[in-house]
RNA sequence: GCGAAAGUGGCGGAAUGGGAGACGCGCGAGACUUAGGAUCUCGUGGCUUCGGCCGUGGGGGUUCGAGUCCCCCCUUUCGCACCA
């Protein structure tokens, strides 16, 4: 369709003109000098897309443009908004996808990037474009390099054999975060157990801080909630069980107790029920199992241990719960009771977590309870709950409170307070300690694959590992044709040996590089500390600029990340600090998870073959037209359903705004009911945005035009104008060409300030007051603002309907609220 | 199982303890047009004997008044999931 008038509304020509302007005008973009001086910096972070080849999915528009609103709205307040944006591009994602087309990532990454920008300038963010980062850029990772010396260097980075998640369809370890109920989070594949040496960052030892600057991060409550949770502190105590010499003699009480070798250390939260462990288990890959196993048990044991490694992490969290283990021929002494135990392994009982074995009280806790159960092992109730006497017997586990019995000179007290007793006891005998167990593992950064940055290492045989040094930074990942990764559990690098074979910084002599690569969320661990800094190619980031801009004002993101992505940038932004090249902790003072999209009721995806293209929906309606309606949909926060018809509504309000203004007459005084109006609007769209309030904005924006239009009346250039002004965060492009068809020659981001409210303005003399009659509504009357009560009252009764129902009855009590309702209480 | 959030018209969704359903979609009637996904006007929760009555997942409670606060239950979504 041909729009030759120029009174007429052509999205895509109105928009292609302000993007090409903003363009040549750098209206988005700072230099050097203008970060140095920014009076009010104001730093807008989104998190940045991973570039994929299918082109920006609209979850991805939807977030953005809901931070591009909020930036936009900052600006035209006043402040100096800092919106840069980049490309998270390094990653088994990518890797396997280039894999799978036979492309190389170095060719891939490049195209996606190129449309990935495209898209994004035609959504019209304002992106600063001269400070976008990518992380595959040697010039990104030689710091990304950089930060893993740093924490080399304060021995936060550790190389050491553990047992980690392999998967065996992606030839890779896995993060813990990355398994999903026992499978590969990408490819679903079930994931196995292998022991290699690994880089890990002791993440373990932030856990209580990460927790405690939880209290007052300006965080969406459900993200908190999750790191929380996945910190997963739990308060208890560490006790020792003595082995019982083989002989089978019994060993008086804290004679054995320093003796580290022939003790089993357990994490409890319950050392009051500690009479009640009638039997210990240990994780079947706990290191003192080979050593405790007696000769004729060894057959079972190895063959339950064989099993559990093959089927790890699949069987032990999905397939069931039905409990299985074997018992190992050993005994250890219960400290409390001086009885022997019997010591058995079970997958049940987890390496990872605590110390990887476990008191089991049955008759207390009813996996113990399950298990003992299954193998006739004795259930000994310690606890009496209410109504419950000693020697009540159990169906099941009791978990909850109560009094101690058979706990010997403990019985009789409450659990807590046993619970403190019997540890403080025990710990003088050198048999307990109170601890605190976190669930959070130590971060494990190494990848056997090839698309990341090298990890900059270098292994000596006299040396050990030594950090390559910083002025020969980066390490660049060399092009390998052959990327694919194999089995052998080694990275793609490791076939290169003109690559990995180097000499030793340290020594000299003959040395290999490290060939594994890092994980994909150190590179985005800090990318936001890069972005005002990207044109310094002699430091990460630059102190002086970091100081002006950072902490970040407004993240905003999703709630995926929640854990992961987030956990890990504070933890090294924490790091950081620490070390002494940031003055904060915390790197995002305010979070914000959007919610997300579904269509048509269900969730989008690429199988359902539901996915929204925005390509076609941008060139039918305008970007404009698309992000309000995204921003329309639903609370921001929580998401929205998007329903293709929807976009009719938006669409119909530009074109009812445009009109509004192309035949707005000049000379119209302005209708008092449409200035208040005005000035309610103003307030309420301003405290909005603010908060991220983005569909009740739009509605009162909606909501405003009709009072200023209804009845066909045309608009006054007064009252259309600070509209345009409120619409643009939204609809930047057509905000523009309305702003200069009124006249104005600058941008209307620099030109144009927010309007403000004026409360006398938004009020009127008269007030509508509700009148009810026992709580239900009988009528509405108009009062004076300000009348007193008595006349109020009056009107209220000579209301005609309210008359009949207050007819014959005897008025107990009248309620009033000032301005809004009368309520006559009556009895009938 | 644990944790978090949420249940309101045909649909997306609004409502500081005070007029339930703003705004929008869809739908109905009409206007202007050579034409139009344009634009404009009016209507649109259910029932109704046209007086009203009933309505926010279900059941109790607090209150003059409850979608909103409290207790119990049901359902859905999300996160964690044998965490000792």
């Amino acid at each position: 369709m041909d729009n030759e008038d120029p009174k007429d509304y052509s999205p895509s020509a109105v928009e292609r003109k302000w993007q090409q302007r903003w363009e040549e005008r750098g209206t988005n973009r700072f230099t050097r000098e203008q970060l140095r001086r920014a009076e009010a910096p104001f730093y807008n972070l989104m998190m940045f897309p991973y570039p994929s080849a299918e082109g920006l999915h609209v979850g991805n528009i939807y977030a953005f443009t809901g931070a591009d609103v909020h930036g936009r709205f900052r600006r035209l307040r006043g402040e100096q908004v800092f919106e840069p944006i980049g490309f998270d591009a390094f990653g088994i994602h990518s890797e396997n996808f280039a894999l799978k087309q036979g492309v190389h990532p170095m060719d891939l990454i490049p195209a996606n990037i190129k449309n990935f920008t495209r898209q994004l300038k035609r959504i019209g963010g304002m992106f600063d474009w001269a400070h976008a980062a990518d992380t595959t850029d040697p010039a990104y990772y030689r710091w990304t390099q950089w930060i893993f010396i740093q924490l080399f260097k304060a021995g936060l980075a550790e190389r050491k054999e553990a047992p980690v998640n392999w998967c065996p369809s992606c030839k890779t370890v896995l993060a813990n975060e990355q398994v999903i109920a026992g499978a590969c989070e990408r490819c679903e594949t079930p994931v196995e157990q292998r022991r290699i040496a690994q880089w890990f960052f002791r993440i373990t030892d932030f856990a209580q801080r990460l927790l405690d600057n939880l209290e007052w991060l300006d965080w969406s409550e459900t993200t908190r909630t999750a790191q929380q949770n996945w910190i997963g502190r739990s308060e208890g105590a560490e006790l020792r069980f003595p082995l019982q010499p083989r002989g089978g003699e019994r060993v008086p009480r804290s004679a054995e107790a320093g003796r580290d070798w022939d003790i089993i250390r357990v994490f409890t939260t319950r050392p009051d029920t500690v009479f009640g462990a009638t039997y210990m288990v240990l994780a079947p890959e706990h290191p003192l199992v080979d050593e405790l196993t007696m000769p004729e048990h060894r057959a079972a044991v190895d063959e339950y241990r064989d099993r559990s490694v093959a089927k790890d992490l699949v069987a032990r969290k999905i397939e069931t719960k039905e409990k299985t283990g074997v018992f190992t021929g050993a005994c250890c002494i219960n400290p409390a009771t001086d009885e022997p135990i019997p010591v058995w392994i079970a997958d049940y009982v987890l390496l990872e977590y605590g110390t990887g074995a476990i008191m089991a009280v049955p008759g207390h806790d009813q996996r113990d309870f399950d298990f003992a159960f299954a193998f006739g092992l004795p259930i000994r109730r310690v606890v009496a709950g209410p109504e419950e006497g000693p020697d009540t017997p159990l169906a099941e586990a009791w978990e909850g409170p109560g009094t101690l019995v058979h706990s010997g000179k403990f019985d009789g007290l409450h659990v807590l307070e046993g619970k403190r007793r019997i540890v403080d006891w025990l710990a003088m005998h050198g048999l307990a300690e109170w601890r605190i167990n976190y669930r959070l593992h130590d971060w494990c950064i190494s990848r056997q694959r090839y698309w990341g940055p090298p990890i900059p290492i270098v292994h000596c045989e006299q040396c050990g590992a030594v950090p390559v040094p910083e002025d020969q930074l980066p390490v660049v990942l060399p092009r390998v044709e052959n990327f694919k990764p194999d089995d052998t559990g080694v990275s793609p690098l490791a076939r290169d040996e003109s690559w990995h074979r180097t000499s030793c910084p340290s020594c000299g002599g003959e040395a290999r590089r490290e060939t594994d690569v890092s994980d994909t969320f150190l590179d985005s661990s800090w990318y936001f500390l890069r972005y005002p800094s990207t044109d310094f190619d002699d430091r990460p980031f630059d102190p002086e600029i970091t100081a002006k801009w950072l902490p970040v004002d407004t993240y905003i993101g999703g709630n995926e990340h929640a854990v992961l992505h987030l956990m890990y940038s504070r933890f090294l932004n924490m790091v950081l600090h620490d070390l002494g090249h940031l003055s904060f902790e915390e790197p995002f003072t305010k979070f914000r998870a959007h919610g997300l999209i579904t269509r048509e009721g269900a969730k989008m995806s690429k199988s359902k073959g539901n996915v929204i293209v925005p390509d076609p929906i941008i060139e039918e309606n305008g970007a404009d037209t698309f992000r309000l309606y995204l921003m329309f949909i639903g609370p921001f926060e929580e998401g929205g359903d998007y329903r293709d018809e929807g976009i009719q509504g938006p669409y119909g309000f530009l074109h009812r705004l445009w009109n509004s203004v192309v035949f707005r007459e000049d000379g119209a005084a302005t209708d008092p009911e449409v200035e208040r109006k005005l000035h309610r609007t103003i307030e309420q769209v301003t405290e909005q945005l603010a908060e991220l309030q983005y569909n009740t904005a739009i509605a009162a924006l909606m909501e405003y035009l009709n009072a200023v239009r209804a009845g066909g009346r045309k608009a006054a250039r007064g009252e259309v104008e600070p509209l345009i002004v409120m619409i643009a965060p939204f609809c930047p492009h057509v905000a523009e060409e309305l702003w200069e068809q009124l006249g104005h020659a600058e941008s209307i981001f620099e030109g144009a300030n927010w309007p403000t409210w004026d409360e006398a303005k938004a009020r009127s003399d008269w007030v509508p007051i509700a009148v009810q009659v026992n709580g239900k509504l009988r009528g509405t009357v108009t009062a004076d603002r300000g009348a007193p009560r008595e006349a109020v009252e009056e009107l209220a009764r000579s209301d005609e309907n309210v008359a009949r129902y207050l007819d014959g009855a005897e008025v107990r009590r009248v309620v009033y609220v000032p301005e809004r309702l009368v309520n006559f209480v009556v009895s009938s």
